[in-house]
RNA sequence: GGUCUCGUGGCCGAGCGGCUAGGCUGGGCUCUGCAAAAGCUCCUACAGCGGUUCGAAUCCGCUCGAGACCUCCA
């Protein structure tokens, strides 16, 4: 499938409607998703971005489109809620844990890498840390500066987002009104320095005790809140770039921020696609950090925290994930995944004895149509549930053919494979288990006499001999299925 | 309080004016020595109340309920 024959629409948050996809300098496409700030292990919550705009990145590519995907890792910034002195939480971490912070960030961004990769979530074309684009980061609060639309303040350098909202649109992304946002906005510690309580830092002054600080024109500090994303994917994507995304919590004011502080420094709009996947809840709500009503991944592979079950392969979370549209709260529960987790399995099997499937004369089940159904869910706005529900019918074909009901010629099991096998791998990025893997060459041969033992049993009517067989290889976990070919088995 | 989103069968989750996904679970049947697997099949739906329409889960209004953002958050 090229570009030309295709008509991906995806949903825009700015105009919040479904557009059609037109990158700005087609076939390139740029793509800047905001990553996780590293200072702790990365939990469900986190996987969600990480699959969503996988999905994405994975479909443009098949697509044919050569797609530059940026993804920041957030290793300084972002001040504690509460914290008078504007401590980062990296600061706050490694002063806490005695560490340099540099190790803490290093620590948890390796983690958060090793979890997404067992996700199968590609790394993305680049991964750049804020602390290394530092420089970058006052360059753009000078412009801004320079254009007129900051101010200083004791040494921090402060947005002026009503003077900005004169000429330009502050809420445009959000739906946000100013003035009524300045005449609702809560009392908040720590914002006596700011002419207005809508003002964001661009540039924090750091103080005396504060570990992570650079030295600037406007002494020594550190950049402000939202000041990364916008340095970084100007510098990789360029002032005006095709998609960004990130969860919908940073919705407002990350992204709100991040437009005021391109136009403000730039002049242009810097996103053409703004994307949001939404959140996954637990009981109903938002689990995330602050709650603390989080499950690390790494508690989901090893099933350690009380709230789950079962420990759950990465592939059964991955796909779970995929299983809901990337714009729709998923709730978690150890029903759905359990739900999930047989799915996935269903779905596996259906891979493996497709592979082995015969063609016939005949034929039928049209899969040229299938195929387009395939592609029409990915088109609309990367509709992930129908895919993977006209990938079940395909499973019940497959099934079918195997068992003799209905027949598949040449042509069409050849299409059949391919196309299963890549909306399957390739597009939703599911993996076989290592598990099914496993087992060995050595284990392969031995279940294999075992299962010649049981068969000649059988044709001796020693069901004694033959269920003992079976039900001591199922005890270690071998699932034996007996068919018209013989008996086959599985881990 | 402001802005916004959502309420679908036992569970999860699509659809978003007519043709009523899919997965998991439960019941029945077929196949099989039995079982598993697989196939077929059945049962529970569109929060409530009005309205628009020939026709609404889908559009509009109200009520009730849940959630998100307004503060760091994926």
């Amino acid at each position: 499938m090229s570009i030309k024959e295709n008509k991906l629409q995806l949903y825009n948050s700015l105009s919040r409607k479904k557009e059609v996809f037109e990158p700005i300098k087609g076939p390139h496409v740029g793509m800047y998703v905001c990553g996780p700030t590293v200072y702790g292990d990365a939990h469900l919550g986190h996987a969600r971005p990480g699959i969503a705009f996988d999905l994405i990145f994975r479909y443009l590519k098949h697509l044919d489109y050569k797609v530059r995907y940026v993804r920041n890792i957030t290793d300084v910034g972002h001040l504690e809620n509460d914290a008078d002195h504007g401590e980062d939480k990296i600061a706050k971490k490694a002063r806490l844990e005695q560490l340099e912070p540099m190790e803490i960030a290093q620590y948890f961004s390796d983690r958060y890498i090793d979890n997404m990769d067992a996700l199968n979530v590609l790394r993305p074309s680049i991964q750049p840390r804020a602390s290394g684009h530092i420089i970058e980061q006052m360059e753009m609060v000078s412009k801004i500066l320079d254009a007129g639309f900051a101010y200083e303040a004791k040494g921090s350098i402060y947005f002026d987002v009503v003077k900005y909202n004169k000429k330009h649109n502050y809420g445009k992304l959000s739906g946000r009104n100013i003035e009524d946002v300045l005449e609702n906005t809560r009392d908040l510690d720590g914002q006596e320095d700011k002419r207005e309580s809508v003002d964001f830092a661009i540039w924090k002054n750091a103080s005396p005790e504060h570990i992570m600080r650079w030295n600037s024109p406007w002494g020594s500090g550190f950049p402000g809140w939202h000041m990364e994303c916008s340095a970084m994917s100007t510098k990789y994507l360029g002032e005006q770039f095709d998609i960004h995304g990130g969860g919908l919590d940073l919705r407002f004011p990350h992204h709100e921020s991040e437009i005021a502080q391109s136009v403000a420094a730039n002049g242009s709009e810097p996103v053409k696609y703004w994307m949001h996947n939404n959140m996954v809840t637990i009981d109903g709500q938002k689990m995330g950090k602050s709650l603390g009503n989080f499950i690390t991944l790494d508690e989901f592979f090893t099933g350690s925290h009380k709230l789950l079950a079962q420990a759950y392969e990465p592939m059964t979370i991955r796909f779970f994930i995929l299983q809901a549209h990337y714009r729709s709260t998923v709730d978690f529960s150890n029903e759905a995944l359990q739900a999930s987790q047989k799915g996935y399995e269903k779905l596996m099997n259906a891979v493996e004895t497709l592979d082995k499937l015969k063609a016939s004369d005949t034929n039928d089940f049209d899969v040229a149509q299938w195929n387009r159904k395939c592609y029409s869910a990915m088109d609309d706005d990367f509709n992930s549930p129908i895919l993977i529900a006209h990938l079940f019918d395909a499973v019940k074909i497959i099934n079918s053919v195997k068992d003799g009901k209905l027949k598949i010629n040449t042509e069409n099991l050849e299409l059949l494979k391919t196309a299963f096998n890549s909306f399957t791998f390739e597009i939703l990025g599911l993996r076989k288990d290592e598990k099914s893997q496993s087992g060995g060459e050595l284990s392969a041969k031995l279940i294999d006499i075992m299962l010649k033992i049981r068969h000649e049993a059988k044709l001796n009517k020693d069901w004694a001999t033959a269920d003992q067989i079976r039900n001591q290889l199922t005890d270690l976990g071998v699932q034996i299925k007996d068919t018209k070919e013989g008996a086959e088995w599985q881990l």
